[in-house]
This record gives C-alpha cells, sequence and structure tokens, in this order.
DNA sequence: AAATCCGGTTAC
DNA sequence: GTAACCGGATTT
C-alpha cells in the first residue's frame, strides 16, 4: 500500500473512508499543478458478513462504541498501516464498509437513516455523533462528506447536509501511474475538498450522496426555506448547486451554468426568439431569455432536448449530472414511473429473474429506497406538504408490494447475518453524469458496439467506479434520480435471497453479472439489471480486513487474482485478436507470472468484479464482451474517449482500440504503460491518459461529404492541441496539393 | 447603469 | 402542462 498517510471515517454504519490529503507543505495550487485530471472520487460500500466483521475484530473495540441499533454500527477511527512511501499517488479508493441495516422508518414510514459520509477532523471526534439511542438517525446526526473545504465537522450543522450530502471523495490519482500522492497526516483536516486542493470550480457540481440502500446522483437543489436558513446554509455549503469562487459573492436563487459545455462555450446565435428579444439585436427585451442554443447542457439539460429530439429516448448530449427538479413535478414522476415499471415490465422481469436465480424470485422492490430518495426530497424541500403527501402515498404503495418486502424490513440480526451483499456500480465523480445517463449511455454506447449488449448469453457488466452493496438482500429498486427535467430512469436490481441462495455457493455460477434488460417507461427508457449478488463469504479474498492500507486496488487484485506478486515484473504472452497485426503490442495489467490459462472467462470475472471496485475515471464503464474480453468503454459521449474501447483480455493484457481501430504500437500511450502498468490502479492511470487525448481530427465525424479520412498511419489519438496527428495532418495537405494542381490544370 | 438571465408567476 | 412574461439578482 502506497498511502503515506491514511485515515479512516468510520460512520454510522461503519464507514471507513480513507482519504488522500496534502502534504504540510502543499497547496491546492501544487496538487492541481501535479494532477490536473484529478477530478473523480470514489466511494466503495462493501459490506462484509458479520462473520468478516468479527474476524475483523471490529466488534469490541476499545473505541469503538456500538450504539444500541444495529444500524448505527461502528464509529471509529482506525490508526493507518503505512506502507510503501512514494512521492506521489496515482490513484485513490475510497472504502466504505456497512455493517448493518441502515434504514429504520419513522413513524410516517420514512426511512430516516442515511449513510452519509463525513469528515471528521479528530480521530474520535465523531464517535459520538451516532449515538442515538433512540434508534432513530437523526439528520443531524447524519455526516456528510463533501468537498467544501469551509464545512465544519459538526454534527448539527443540518444545512450543510442539504447539499454537502453530495458526497464526494476525491479519487485523488495523477495522471502518472506510477506515483503516488503523498498521504496526508493525521489530525489535519480531514475536508476531501481541502485535502485534495480541489479549486471551487473542481468543487462544484459534485454528483452524489450515498443514502442507505441506494445512490442518488443528482445535483443539489437550492433549500427552499426561510432566508436565514438559505443564508445559513449558502455560507456553509456555497450554495451547493454552485460553489463560488474564492471572494466571488455568493448568488442567490440563481444556478449558474455550467460554463463548459459546448452551450455555454457558445455565442448568441442572434436568430433565436431570446436572441432578437434582446437588446443588442434590437428587441424589446421582453423575454429575457438567454439564447436558446447556449442553454447550458448540465444546467438544462431536458428542455432543449425535448423540442430538438423529441422522439429519442436518448439524450443528445449527456448532461453533466442529475439534476434537481423541484420536488412535486419530481415526485408525482417518479410515482408514474415507477407504478408503471410496476405494472408493465416487473412481471417480466421477475419471470426472467425468476429463472437464472431460483425458486425463489424475489420482487426486487425496495420501498425503502424509494422512500428514502423522497426522504431526501422532503429535506430539501422541507415543509413541503405535497412531498409529504407523496411520500405517504408512497409508503401506501408499499404495502401493496410483494411480500419480500418484509424482508426488506427484516431485522437486522437476520440482515446481518444473512444477507448477501447487492453491487450496484454508479458512477461517482465530478464529471456529472446521472447514473441514469451513465446506464442510458453506457447500453447505448454498447448497442453500436458489436453487440456487446445480449450478446449470446453474455452479460453486460457495467462497472463505473463506484460500487454499493446495499445492506438489504432483499430485492431493491434502485432509484436514480433523474437529471433535472428529464425523465425517470431507473435500475432494478433482482437479486436472490441469500436463504434462497445458500452463502456458499457454487463458483460454476458466475458471481458477478449483470444483465441488462432494456425497456420503456412511460416516458423514457430504463433497464432492469439483474444482479448476481455476490456471496459474502466469498468477499473475503477482495475484503480484507478494514485496514486502510489494504485499499489499493493492486493489493485487491493480487488478492483476488491469487497473486501476491509486485506486479511489475510480467512476461505474459498476451493473448491478441487474430486479426490484429502482431506488431500491435498488448500490455499485462495486472503483473505476476501470468499463464494465459489462469484467466479464462472467470478471471475476466474477477478482472470486471476488481473493476466495479476500483475507481474508474469518469463514464468509462466495464463490459464483459465478446472473446472472452473486458472492454472499458467511455459512455460519455462528451468525452473524446467515446470511440475508444480498453480490450482486457483474459490473460489481462490489453490493447486499444478507437473506432474500431488499433491504437498504433508506438503511440505514446503504449510506451508510458509497457512496462509500468502493472496493477488495476495504473490501468485507471491509462484511463485518465486517454482522457487526456482527444481523436484524431480525421477520426472524428465524418460527414458525408468529407473526404478527409485518417491516413493508415493515423495515430488515433493526440493530444488536444494537435487535432490531427502528423500523418493525417501531411496526408491531408498532399490532397490539399493536388486539388489545387487540379483546379490550375481546369 | 446596462446587460444578462434565473426563476417565480401568469396566461393559455 | 407548457409557454410567455417579467421581477430582480447578478454580472459587466
Amino acid at each position: 500500500m502506497d498511502l503515506e498517510q491514511h485515515d479512516e471515517l468510520c460512520l454510522g454504519a461503519r464507514v471507513e473512508v480513507t482519504e488522500t490529503r496534502r502534504e504540510k507543505n502543499g497547496t491546492e495550487e501544487h496538487w492541481r499543478k501535479l494532477f490536473p485530471n484529478i477530478k473523480d472520487c470514489t466511494v466503495v460500500i462493501v459490506r462484509p458478513p458479520l462473520e468478516q466483521l468479527k474476524h475483523w475484530g471490529v466488534a469490541g473495540r476499545g473505541k469503538q462504541k456500538r450504539t444500541p441499533n444495529l444500524r448505527a454500527g461502528w464509529d471509529q477511527t482506525l490508526a493507518p498501516k503505512l506502507h510503501n512511501r512514494e512521492r506521489r499517488s496515482a490513484s485513490f479508493v475510497k472504502r466504505v464498509r456497512i455493517q448493518a441495516n441502515l434504514f429504520l422508518e419513522d413513524e410516517l414510514e420514512r426511512p430516516h437513516s442515511r449513510l452519509r459520509l463525513a469528515h471528521c477532523t479528530g480521530v474520535t471526534s465523531d464517535s459520538t455523533n451516532f449515538e442515538d439511542n433512540d434508534g432513530n438517525c437523526q439528520p443531524k446526526m447524519d455526516h456528510s462528506y463533501c468537498l467544501q473545504g469551509d464545512v465544519q465537522d459538526t454534527p448539527d450543522s443540518s444545512s450543510q447536509q442539504q447539499d454537502t450530502r453530495l458526497q464526494i471523495c476525491c479519487e485523488d490519482r495523477g495522471r502518472d501511474g506510477n506515483t503516488r500522492l503523498p498521504r496526508p497526516h493525521r489530525g489535519a483536516s480531514l475536508c476531501p475538498g481541502d485535502c485534495l486542493g480541489f479549486p471551487p470550480e473542481e468543487k462544484k457540481n459534485i454528483p452524489s450522496m450515498v443514502g442507505g440502500a441506494q445512490w442518488v446522483l443528482r445535483r443539489s437543489q437550492l433549500k427552499k426555506g426561510s432566508d436565514e436558513e438559505d443564508e445559513d446554509f449558502k455560507m456553509k455549503t456555497g450554495t451547493g448547486m454552485v460553489e463560488p469562487a474564492a471572494g466571488e459573492p455568493l448568488r442567490n436563487k440563481r444556478r449558474q451554468a455550467c460554463g463548459l459545455c459546448t452551450a455555454c462555450l457558445r455565442k448568441d446565435c442572434g436568430d433565436c426568439i431570446y436572441c432578437r428579444d434582446m437588446r443588442k439585436f434590437g428587441g424589446p427585451s421582453t423575454k429575457r431569455q438567454k439564447c436558446v442554443h447556449r442553454r447550458c447542457l448540465v444546467v438544462h439539460p431536458k428542455k432543449d432536448l425535448k423540442m430538438e429530439v423529441t422522439d429519442s429516448p436518448k439524450p443528445r448530449e449527456e448532461t453533466a449530472t442529475a439534476a434537481t427538479r423541484t420536488l412535486p413535478l419530481h415526485l408525482s414522476r417518479w410515482r408514474r414511473w415507477r407504478e408503471n415499471v410496476e405494472r408493465k415490465e416487473f412481471c417480466s422481469s421477475v419471470k426472467k429473474s425468476g429463472k437464472m436465480w431460483g425458486s425463489k424470485m424475489i420482487k426486487l422492490e425496495h420501498p425503502r429506497v424509494g422512500n428514502k430518495a423522497m426522504n431526501e426530497e422532503e429535506e430539501q424541500e422541507e415543509g413541503t406538504d405535497k412531498a409529504q403527501q407523496v411520500m405517504k402515498k408512497q409508503t401506501e404503495t408499499k404495502g401493496e408490494l410483494s411480500e419480500d418486502q418484509s424482508e426488506a424490513g427484516m431485522d437486522e440480526e437476520e440482515e446481518e447475518e444473512g444477507t448477501e451483499p447487492m453491487q450496484l456500480n454508479l458512477t461517482l465523480n465530478g464529471s456529472h453524469l446521472s447514473s441514469a445517463l451513465v446506464l442510458d449511455s453506457a447500453l447505448s454506447s454498447l448497442s453500436g458496439l458489436s453487440g456487446l449488449l445480449h450478446q449470446g448469453g453474455q452479460f453486460l457488466h457495467l462497472s463505473t467506479g463506484l460500487t454499493f452493496m446495499p445492506p438489504a438482500v432483499t430485492p431493491a429498486v434502485v432509484i436514480l434520480e433523474p437529471k433535472e427535467e428529464e425523465d425517470l430512469v431507473a435500475v432494478e436490481l433482482y437479486g436472490r435471497s441469500s436463504a434462497a441462495e445458500g452463502p456458499m455457493r457454487e463458483r460454476a455460477v458466475p458471481r458477478e453479472e449483470e444483465l441488462f434488460l432494456e425497456g420503456v417507461s412511460e416516458k423514457g427508457k430504463y433497464f432492469d439489471m439483474e444482479v448476481q449478488l455476490t456471496n459474502p463469504n466469498q468477499e473475503t479474498l477482495t475484503l480484507s480486513p478494514p485496514t486502510p492500507s489494504d485499499i489499493t486496488t493492486a493489493k485487491v487484485a493480487n488478492d483476488v487474482m491469487g497473486r501476491g506478486c509486485d506486479a511489475t515484473t510480467c512476461d505474459t504472452t498476451c493473448d491478441r485478436p487474430e486479426s490484429l497485426p502482431v506488431s500491435w503490442g498488448s500490455y499485462n495489467l495486472v503483473g505476476g507470472a501470468v499463464s494465459p490459462g489462469d484467466f479464462g472467462g472467470c478471471g475476466l470475472l474477477h478482472l470486471l468484479e476488481l473493476l466495479r471496485r476500483i475507481v474508474l475515471p469518469a463514464h468509462w464503464v466495464g463490459v464483459l464482451a465478446d472473446g472472452p474480453e473486458v472492454q472499458l468503454l467511455q459512455c460519455s459521449r462528451l468525452s473524446a474517449m467515446t470511440d475508444t474501447i480498453v480490450h482486457i483480455r483474459p490473460n489481462l493484457c490489453f490493447y486499444i482500440t478507437v473506432q474500431n481501430l488499433l491504437l498504433p504500437d508506438s503511440h505514446r500511450v503504449h510506451q508510458d504503460y509497457t512496462h509500468t502498468v502493472s496493477h488495476l490502479s495504473q490501468l485507471v492511470s491509462l484511463l485518465l491518459d486517454l482522457e487526456s487525448l482527444t481523436v484524431c481530427k480525421s477520426l472524428k465525424v465524418q460527414f458525408p461529404t468529407s473526404l478527409q479520412v485518417p491516413s493508415f498511419d493515423c495515430h488515433l489519438l493526440v493530444a488536444p492541441s494537435c487535432i490531427t496527428c502528423l500523418p493525417c495532418l501531411l496526408e491531408e495537405d498532399e490532397e490539399e496539393e493536388e486539388e489545387g494542381n487540379e483546379e490550375e490544370d481546369d
């Protein structure tokens, strides 16, 4: 483990957060310079079985206080174990372990226990925050973990929880796959935003929160409330929605365009109704709206899209984050969607799932999830009667749900001992891709990628860097909060109970596979995702004892792969596609004496499992593809790497294609990683490195009229400043010359 | 002071 | 439910 310093935050449900902080003398600028690409973060939430916890000696530690409610779990901070001290960090993974059931409902049957990550300034400073002897986890007890550096670690800072619940975990990995950030020093502030040196502009649009059995990816929303509350809230959170730069006055009641999307970068068209309304275009200034083409794709993700691509289920361009909408509309849509899905889609899904998961097919409906999602909203829109009405309706609906819901509400002991964690991966990073879009775009991307989806019994496996194992074994509907003004998209999880499954499942059954069944909801697209639950007992390999030093992906990789090698020396015969030239290189990702025979599909599944647990750069997903191979895909259409795929063969060698063209062996990326890429963290670095590149212009959208084609020697990926690679540039010049000569001849 | 444009309100 | 309007916060 390369952690020079480690801190853990063990929150109510035994949440442990590993964080990287600055060097003593470091500054934000320092780190920003060192790692300009750092934007992402990942929280890995795993829920080890009770046996494992006991084995780890979690129960009964001196500093640990066990609240009467298991849900509250532990609150502790463990001293880090530090190992290698390298200069910089290339990767960083947070791991959060949920010990017990996080849910508890109040009199309105609303779950108000929420797992949040909080920063704590002291080793045990938070140890009392979860001491809620009445068994309730009051909002003020919630822990928020946020990027904002000015958030105080005060249990009663409820205002900060309005938006700073958007816990951001910073994936402080540098571009250099071999380097590691120096570990922070204990006792210093643990605020991740602070520690990572995120400039304010990096802190905004922080997308996610952790909540019980769900991830809600959304953009926070200004809280409706008294001015006083609002002011307090703003002062603490910087409005959440818009993080004002230092010295910049706080904006009130205004969202702000991201300033980065293509729309924001446009100029007024001068032709739209709003432009014509502007005084500068001679208009009366009655409409007072910004140019329709300049509407931020982040802040206004859908309105324009509805007008422009109303028949497309997929957004034209992904928006940066799951944004909010006002509660009533949101909830009503949510309700409608939920009812619709329940009524129309679930039965068929259950049928299919039942075949896969055995006799005890459970409707993976977890009302608490939905309730909780609304509970979150309600907090933001506190006092909204409408919300509560809807909430109540939801809870009433709960009673109509399948009997298995009672299992969802099984007592904690039962749950603790008998549950299998489910795992859902969602993107959690500062790039604001809504989880819904992750799926959407992933699938849409996949659909264009040689039929990865539904491919001859293959399963699509999404891995986007954030792993969450909800505490409940019973089925759960993971409500993915939609982007603002976007149709709801959700993923339903279907799983089997541990009772039906048994703790020691045969390995012959793939452990973590997900089948996405595409469907159409009332107003949009959704996907049913069947998740084969991970047996916690089989997690022991990866869920090493909660020592922070074990969190590195390399360690996990080696653990899972059953190798303890240092992974810097690898002499593996790479298994390249037959169609590829022999000269093309592929490179080993996980070091050690790996023989190709060691990694069949099972090895790839292991790899997928690992990929789901480590941080992947924004919008990269890992899928199992024909070959077999694992493919890492960039789902974001805003990314230049949309058409780039990192193929990982069963022997863990990899190669890269861009628009189905193989990246030249001589490419810098390969040179950089030929010998140094030795474990998964460096794979992540590779992805980050790819993100720093752009596709050669000749490869980009080629209009029918365009005569430009990539040269034979096209580099495919070039530095953004280059636009076009040299071979293509030369070829282009030659063509222009020829054209010029032809014109002269004419 | 003017321009911008967000977000609440009103009209349809 | 949506579009248009416009007050007013914020920026230039």
